[in-house]
Parts: structure tokens; C-alpha cells; sequence
DNA sequence: AAACGTCCATCGCGAAAAGCGATGGTTTGC
DNA sequence: GCAAACCATCGCTTTTCGCGATGGACGTTT
């Protein structure tokens, strides 16, 4: 792979010879470098054992040492792979206070509400930080070449998880469709209704609702949650939809529309945070999920008051 | 002057890790690399603990081990790093081989004869060096920052130097203005003559004209050959010149011209290479001196022929 | 000329580390 | 379950690292 010799290079040894070519003598580099002058002459005798000759004249005395050609050569070359060396100590120090990238899944209404939080926190604290977020949502959740994914249910695989908060459905609909209060599910059946495509977790939503004999005809489908709320205001028919995406639109300062509890409740949508597991986590990962907890319990917090 | 941990980086454990990252498995890393896979586990084991974390993820088993995101950044600087040091062998290799660069100071005649042919060799056996002539000339030649230089004459200071050649000087004449043979010095005196600035060996050389009761009168200095020897040809007067001077200038196959040898002979000019004494000579320096006693070896037989 | 100061090389020693072989624990696949 | 693949760990030997002390080389000073 490396032609031999090549790893037998030892940047101490460079460093050493840096030291000794800025200060023109052995001793005084070792001073520098706390080391004592004896230890930095064997470190540069075995550097010449490497290079294969000598870097440095002694011209003996207190005349300073002075540096060979083939010296020139390594100290040209060591200097810069010193200043790479420092880089990567650099990018390990700033990766480790978390800085670097991190590649976020997530969809719809987290999208919204919960990730322009935990992205804002996050960046507060690492201005420098990288974060992506990818929305391609196939069937399917796909974890590979993420280091988190919100989704709302498990995912199947060698995955942690956190769950963030429970997210119950909402009746929203026209000003004056229902009274005050609870809606009774029953009410919802054959109701001209708008709804998500049936992606995550609207198929199971939609199960629940025809199981408490609520069968409503879905007349309109949109993933745009601002397109399903015009067409409820324009009297197309009303939506179940999670509380997120209800908070997202900024219903509930709408004087068009209401929001009904549903009676009795359907089953609530669990928003999850997901990470591969068994592989170590960036410090920007841990953080990042740190951050989504909280602002989840804040937002869970809000709901219930 | 460098952070601490930065010489702690060892390219042999980066070189492991690459290896290990190319093969998945650190037992296959080992192969390839002539360790042990104890060894390598252990390498790895002290490069995680200079970068302060896991570079690996371990899965056990027959699974291939994944890099960590910190083994991200530490890898793809450490690949840098070892691109680099690379480098610095190539180019230690190149310059024990001959390549690299050398400074040469030279003055005219040498420039003319001896130098064309030594540069010459020198780029047939390393086509890739990079020789640098320099013929600025200060009353005082300058050594200093020069690897080589050729001067007539010795010079003071730290300095080493082989004799090259002896110059003898000879007349260069009309055709027609002495009978041949060897030429009296006497017979100059008060005659025309053309002749070099008083640099170098002329002042000597003139003193010795003197002393041998020659006292030409100059009528036109100048540092070019051809010019000098045009105005020989136009019978402005003659030319005391040595040999190398009148070897370059293919004077003897000219037949405006003729070329006599002077009786007393003057001192000789002798050429001299230099060199700093008490410094590592780069290889290329070497050779070269050893070309340019082959050279001058070569012109010295040729003239006594 | 002799004494001094500065400088680097070298020696001996103790501590640390590298590398090896063997062993043990984990996980996957059959 | 069992076998296979894999990495971590332990004990051991050999090598290396760094230190302090000493000595030789050179230039400067007296």
C-alpha cells in the first residue's frame, strides 16, 4: 500500500527539525519543545537514519547548525505535513465540540414545527455545524446514510429510538359545523372530509376512525397541510389532523376554522426520533437528539395547557 | 509551536487505519500491512486514544467493522497526511538520485567552454534537475548561496575548491603581424592591443606583461570575446588571451587570424571550482564536480594536443 | 597560549512502548 | 447448538524513548 519507510516517519522528528532550523541550534529547540538537548540530537540522528543522511551541518561551536539540501527537501515537506497534522488535530477538536455534518431525515409536519426548533438551537450552539435534512420520503423510511430520522411510528431494523411526544387528531372544520366540544366520531361518518395521501401514519388513523363507525368520504387528498386548510374554509368538508400540523397552520388563530377534540379519541400518533443502532454517535447526533427532546417535551407541554 | 497532541499522530496508525478501512477487517489490514492482528487492534487502540474516541465501530462477528464519524475526519485527514508523507520520500529519493537543485556561479570564458558541456552531462543523467547558472560578478565573486562556483583564482573564506586547469595566455594576432612561432613578450611593448576589463586575472596578468618589459598600450576594453577578436581582425592591434577564451571563440579555424605562443610564458590562469567547505554537498553538487574535472581533464588534453 | 563558554555526540540506565502469540468473548450463519 | 469469523486482552520479549552526565570540537577571550 505505502512503499516502506513511509510510516517509519515520525513527526515528533519533524517537529523536532522545525524547531531546530527556526532556532539554529539543538538546545534551544529542546528548550522549545521540552525536551532535553540530548534527546533531540537522537531524535535527529534518527531521522537521518530514516532520510538516509544528514539534515543538519554541525559546524561545531557556537556557530548555529546549519541545514543540508537533502535537509531542505524534508523540512520543506515536513513543515507542510506538520501544518496537515495540525489540521486534522483541529478538525478532531472541533468535531468533538461538536462541529461537522449531520444528515437529518424527517417529513411533513415535524418538518414545521419541531425541526426549525431543534435546527435553530442546534446552530445557536454550532454556528459551524452542517446540518442536512432530507424529505425524499419513499414507502419505505430509509435510515441508511442518515444519522437521525423523525418518523412517526417504529421502524423495523437495528434501530434506537426516542420517542419525542404523542400527537392525538383533531377535527378541523368550519366555524359553525359543529358546537362547542367534543366531536362524537360517529358525527364523522359519510362527512365530505380532506386528508393526507396515505403515507406513515394516515392509513392507521383512517382504521381507527371507520372501527368507531366513522366512515367519512374523503372528497380531496393533499401532503400540503395550507392547501387541505383552504379547502376546509372553502366548505369542501373538515380534516382530522394531528395536533402538530393543526399548530403548524396556525389554526386555532383562524376565525374561519375550529378545532374539536374527537370523542372518544383516536388512537394518538407517536412521533419518534430514530438513529442506527450500535454505532457511535456524533457529538452533534447526541446533541441533536438531546435538543429534539426537549423541544418535544416543551411543545407537549404547550398542548396540554 | 505546535499544540500538544499534534506529534502524538502516528503515521502508522493511520496507516492502519486506512488499511482497515479499506479491507473492513482488522485481521485483513494486519495481512496486508506484515503485523499481527493484535498488533493492529492495539495501533488502533493507541490512535483512539490520541483523538480521544472510538475511529471504529466493532459489530463483532463476521460483520465488517464501520467507521465512526470521528474515524471520518481523522481518516480523511490522515489519508491527506500520508499522501503527503509520501511526498517527502519521492522527493528524498529523487534528490539522493541526483534531482533537486543547484546554483552555479560562473564568469565568461567558463560559460563559454567548460560549463556548456558539464551542464550538458549533468541534465543527460537527471533530465529533471534544476540548474541554476548565475554570472552576476561583483568585484568579489559571491559564494554564498551558491553551491558551486567557478572563479580564476582561489578565494578567501570557509571554502574548498579543485583546480580545474591551467589557461595558459597566447596571442591572438593578424595574420600577417608576426612570423610564426613563439612570440617575445618584449615584442609587445608599446604595441596595439585589445584586451579584457581589469577584472578577474587581468590586472595580474597585465602586471605580469609589465614586468616582462611588454607594455602595450590597451586601445579598447571589452568583456565580449567577439567583439575583442573583431577588432583584432579589423587591425586595431592584437590580443593576450588564454586558451579557453580562444578556444571558444574558434579562432583557430579562422584564417583572418593566427594564435602564437609567448616567449617567456606568463603565468598561467588557473580555473578553480569552489564550494563552502565544512557543508553537506547535495549529490547533484557531487556529480557535478566530478563532471566538471572530466570536463576540464578533457580540455586539457585536447589543448596540449 | 591557555582558559572558558557554547555546542553537539555519546554512554548507561530506567521506564515505556511495540509487537507477538495465545486465549477468551461476541456475533453471525448453518 | 456448533462452527466460523472477528476483535480485545494478557503475558512476554525486544526495542525504543527520554534523561542525566560526560566528553570532544570549536570559537572567543584573556
Amino acid at each position: 500500500m505505502y512503499p516502506p519507510g513511509v510510516t517509519d516517519i515520525e513527526l515528533r522528528h519533524l517537529a523536532a527539525m522545525a524547531a531546530i532550523a527556526d532556532e539554529g541550534s539543538f538546545g534551544r529547540a529542546a528548550a522549545r519543545l521540552g525536551y532535553t538537548q540530548s534527546t533531540v540530537s537522537q531524535q535527529i540522528a534518527a531521522l537521518e537514519r530514516t532520510v538516509g543522511g544528514p539534515v543538519f551541518d554541525r559546524p561545531g561551536g557556537p556557530k548555529p547548525v546549519r541545514i543540508t539540501p537533502l535537509g531542505a527537501v524534508v523540512l520543506e515537506h515536513g513543515r507542510d505535513l506538520l501544518a496537515r497534522a495540525e489540521k486534522l488535530a483541529d478538525a478532531v477538536d472541533r468535531f468533538k465540540a461538536g462541529g461537522g455534518r449531520i444528515d437529518i431525515g424527517t417529513f411533513q409536519s415535524v418538518s414545521n414545527v419541531i425541526l426549525p426548533v431543534v435546527v435553530c438551537r442546534l446552530r445557536e450552539e454550532q454556528p459551524d455545524c452542517d446540518i442536512r435534512l432530507f424529505e425524499e420520503e419513499p414507502d419505505q423510511p430509509r435510515i441508511s446514510d442518515l444519522d437521525l430520522l423523525f418518523y412517526d411510528g417504529r421502524i423495523d431494523g437495528d434501530v434506537e429510538s426516542a420517542k419525542l411526544l404523542d400527537d392525538p387528531y383533531l377535527l378541523v372544520c368550519g366555524n359553525d359545523a359543529f358546537p362547542d366540544g367534543p366531536v362524537q366520531l360517529a358525527q364523522l361518518d359519510d362527512a365530505p372530509m380532506v386528508a393526507w395521501p396515505l403515507t406513515c401514519d394516515q392509513p392507521l388513523m383512517e382504521q381507527a376512525l371507520a372501527h368507531n363507525g366513522a366512515r367519512p368520504r374523503v372528497v380531496f387528498r393533499s401532503a400540503i397541510n395550507e392547501t387541505l386548510l383552504s379547502m376546509v374554509r372553502a366548505g369542501m368538508g373538515s380534516a382530522v389532523l394531528p395536533w402538530l400540523a393543526i399548530r403548524g397552520a396556525n389554526v386555532e388563530s383562524d376565525r374561519q376554522l375550529r378545532v374539536h377534540e374527537l370523542c372518544p379519541a383516536l388512537p394518538v400518533r407517536e412521533i419518534y426520533l430514530h438513529w442506527r443502532a450500535g454505532r457511535t454517535q456524533s457529538p452533534l447526533a447526541t446533541r441533536a437528539i438531546e435538543i429534539a427532546v426537549e423541544v418535544a417535551a416543551e411543545l407537549s407541554g404547550a398542548r396540554r395547557a
